[in-house]
DNA sequence: TTTT
DNA sequence: TTTT
């Protein structure tokens, strides 16, 4: 085909904590569902009407999901970029069904924090700071969490890595290299 | 909650001309399948491999169902904007499914054809160009269609219409007031 | 052109209050400077490096203006979406200069809310709430600011306006052909 | 800063053949100027009007610099995503300027190709497609160009690359584990 | 079902 | 400077 995007842009709020599990080759898969709302005024009634999407999002992405795992919760705000997949399954009963999910994955897809209250009983206990020298780029670091972990927790996070990023100027001769080091594949 | 987005930016190729039908109300919905379609190197095989994702896309928005009746056939190559939802359904043994689409209403969505050949059986024959004078804003006009009809079909049709445009300088007194000529509610 | 497409979405924090001002027929603008902060290793010397980007940002859609006004305060979180336009001036010293702002208009653009905290001296002694029956669409209502005020006050305000969303269901029949009621255009 | 988002989204067309160049370390830097065009009824004549916007793109991206360099000529339509920089600089009176540019780096971007008409005079003459596999993902590939060098030149060229993907599924035993077999740093 |  |  010649040229396609597939891009879904959510800003909302966890409905529970994110669930983790591995792929059969062992990666970590973190998935969640996404709230977002519609409120809006009705005509008829003259009233204030509201309807919140729910949306499923899966996080195939190692770097975003090991993030998502460490620091989302019930009820965070984020804003993530994915794609559409429609994925078809097969009930109890025997039928195909489908479930279209927002895909973050190692090309596609970002996570970006957007509130920086405490995000519950899962992360105090961690020591998810520790020497984790996070290497990636991210648009808006940041207090990530308060504390000592604050400054390798980034509040952005793009799926993109690797390589050398010269966009702040001119010279390329700064860079990322560091970024692979701790990418298991 | 505390603000939401929900957006989806897609660019693919019809699947089969658009289907049209209408509300309850009398209003015109148009409805598509969009392909767009991933390539990638399979590691094991060194093939390149391709998937492709289906979408389907609803528009409620009333003038954009129009353009996208008249002008959207299927092979056509389009930019679109909406936002996702599910609906729940009973299937015919009774059981609950659900849908996911990508809605195109009155407040958000944006439709813009990006090729210009020529868009198959169903144009070629229509009189859509007629007097019908667009009073919407659109980002990049052009031939729509080709032929006479092209000067009053634009290219590209967001959803958001009405009002005054005085974005083009700092002041209001041109603007696009007769946008609301048309629009029937 | 056949067909184009011109749009930036932010995330970012204002760095001042916003300014208020008036076009020549009237119309109230809204602009103000927003911050996004990328963060990255750096490879050389393995400090964690920060660089700041003002985007300059300018409201003509009155809704949206008039809420900017009323809500936007320095520090406040803000989602945006709008359009890039590069404005000509003319300096003291009569050289020509060109400026890129991010334009909001009336047809395209959008103002999110992402942060809840007080937005300060400036809307606290606020009115706003009043009976202004906002009757617009919005993703993601809520507790915006909190209090009575906050019915009215919506988390998300789309450029768009007018019409009738039926994009919740199958019936046109609700709507918010309300919305027009205070469009002084 | 608590997360911030920085994006740009365009589909224009190219004013001329993209410009080459190297920075210090080598790097190759592709930029162009892309069109992006808005038309509207002006409600005081009656007459469709139009106005043009430039948008100055620069792909610090090696990858996708390539692409660009290869493929992009005068005239063809592409899809992009890039983030806001605006740069300062001094000029021959000794006076500082400042100028915003669309920047698609290692981390954020994306180039899509919309058309696939003969891009003209600079691309025919040309060898790019040789043996080089593209070890990339893409929405979309194609024909690229057409000829024999058609499977080796994708339609869609995001910036990200490197490690595994297994979004299309469960398993992450498959992958573009040699995407990086050609990149250079 | 598209497209390449 | 593109495109229509």
């Amino acid at each position: 085909m010649a040229g396609s995007v597939n891009k879904v842009i959510l800003v909302g709020n966890l409905g529970k904590d994110p669930e983790v599990r591995s792929s059969q080759s062992g990666a970590k898969i973190v998935s969640f569902s996404l709230a977002t709302s519609d409120t809006w005024n009705d005509r008829a009634s003259g009233e204030r009407r509201e309807r919140t999407e729910w949306h499923r999002v899966v996080i195939f992405n190692e770097r975003l999901a090991d993030v998502a795992e460490r620091f989302l919760r019930k009820g965070r705000k984020v804003y993530l970029e994915g794609s559409l997949q429609t994925r078809k399954w097969t009930d109890q009963g025997g039928q195909e069904r489908y479930t279209t999910e927002v895909i973050i994955d190692r090309f596609r897809g970002e996570l970006v924090l957007l509130d920086s209250r405490n995000s519950g009983e899962g992360e105090g206990g961690g020591g998810f700071g520790g020497g984790s020298s996070y290497g990636g780029y991210n648009s808006g670091g940041g207090d990530y969490g308060g504390g000592a972990s604050s400054a390798s927790a980034p509040r952005q996070l793009p799926a993109q890595r690797g390589g050398n990023n010269n966009s702040g100027g001119w010279d390329a001769s700064g860079g990322n290299g560091d970024l692979d080091d701790e990418i298991p594949f």
